[in-house]
DNA sequence: AATAAAAAGTACCACATGGTAGAAAAATGT
DNA sequence: ACATTTTTCTACCATGTGGTACTTTTTATT
């Protein structure tokens, strides 16, 4: 099925067009971007692309699975309550200074709404899990000491979730008005949870952001 | 500037078109649907549509500006406090009758997220009047009774706005799990605000929605 | 060095894209 | 009835699209 086995060296080739095709997809979406833009991203002719992989879709698949699941591989090896939430604004915190991870998931998500759309499976088994997790989560941190309103620990997580996606949307539309992290923080506290801060790490700051010169990644 | 003032008979045929340009826009978003499609749809030439819009991004000013300002304009005719959150919860209510103002939104709003797409400061500006809005009913409601947990109304709102995006992804990723207007509602109870439940039409249960025929209307 | 396999390229294909030029048809105002 | 403006069309253009057929170059194994 899969065209190439990753052996030998052309497996470097293979990376160089993922990420290639991870930049453009993160810049425009899957639709609008062609795989000959992608090729030539990768130095390489866009025929030499399909050789790696069968068609745009197969390549849509592979940079979806490869960038969520160094993340999301965390969730499956059993985290407990509050850890999950923990994780989560982790990721999101770093998120800032990876705007393409944002673009890609915020676009294309929202293209996978079409059930004929190639992501469409995998947006629809992320979420569920998401929303599983984070579910479990809620409801363990919710037995130790209730929420001030009463709220079901799975309605909870698909609010976190929700308010995930629609703040980063916002931010990215004008990103120096809206804290992605700090409004998820509050939102937690007003369900009662109070997370460890995520250490500010400097060098996250300051970062120039490919392709968004007027992009600020400091919140 | 405009090519067409909308005198005389063609008026209509601008109608058609703006209506048929929506409903594939919502479809599939801006960029993967043709002005000839569009125009077929409308039973007309793609360049007679180009007579009526010099442009497809004109086209797609157009909609937006139509769909939204029916919605819209109460806002700015002066309401206050919690009126602006129960009209928005009403919107959202509706909406379930009609995926694609949701989808037209979901989609494109994540598109114009590049600077340079022709729909971004529409978003943008759209987004700064709803949270200014929503800002002031949430100041508002917060002096009569404040929220169990010291909030910002500015805050309160983005949150309520972005919740709102994110629900409206989720449930067109999967229908028949989430309940959009249900969760908003429980939302605002956590702010200790309590808005009027708007009233069930029986008309809008049940409607078959076209292009989504797998798509339950049914919350 | 020979050989088999993998990687990359050239040339093409049929079709879709947004937009333009210019003419024909229809509606409108007098 | 006539002249003018508005609407619509046919024909075309340059470019881009995902994908295929086939050939050449590179790589790894013996």
């Amino acid at each position: 099925m899969t065209p190439k086995p990753p052996t030998r060296k052309g497996g470097l080739t293979r990376a160089r067009i993922v990420d290639s095709a991870f930049e453009l997809f993160a810049e425009s979406g899957f639709t609008s971007v062609s795989i000959r833009e992608i090729a030539a991203h990768a130095h390489i002719s866009h025929v030499g692309l399909l050789h790696h992989f069968g068609s745009k879709d197969e390549l849509l698949l592979e940079v979806l699975r490869r960038r969520d699941s160094s993340d999301i591989a965390e969730l499956r090896d059993g985290a407990h309550g509050i850890e999950v939430l923990e994780w989560a604004l982790h990721v999101i915190h770093d998120n800032v200074s990876r705007p393409g991870i944002v673009s890609l998931f915020v676009k294309v998500s929202s293209e996978a709404t079409d059930p004929d759309h190639p992501a469409h499976e995998f947006f629809a088994n992320r979420y569920a899990l998401l929303a599983e997790s984070a579910g479990r989560a809620f409801a363990e941190l919710f037995e130790d000491s209730p929420p001030p309103i009463a709220i079901e620990p799975l309605e909870a997580a698909r609010q976190f979730i929700a308010l995930a996606d629609g703040l980063q949307l916002q931010w990215m539309l004008s990103p120096h008005r809206v804290t992605t992290y700090d409004s998820l923080v509050v939102f937690l506290r007003t369900l009662g949870i109070t997370p460890r801060p995520v250490p500010s790490f400097p060098e996250h700051r300051l970062v120039a952001v490919a392709g968004h010169p007027e992009r600020t990644p400091i919140q």
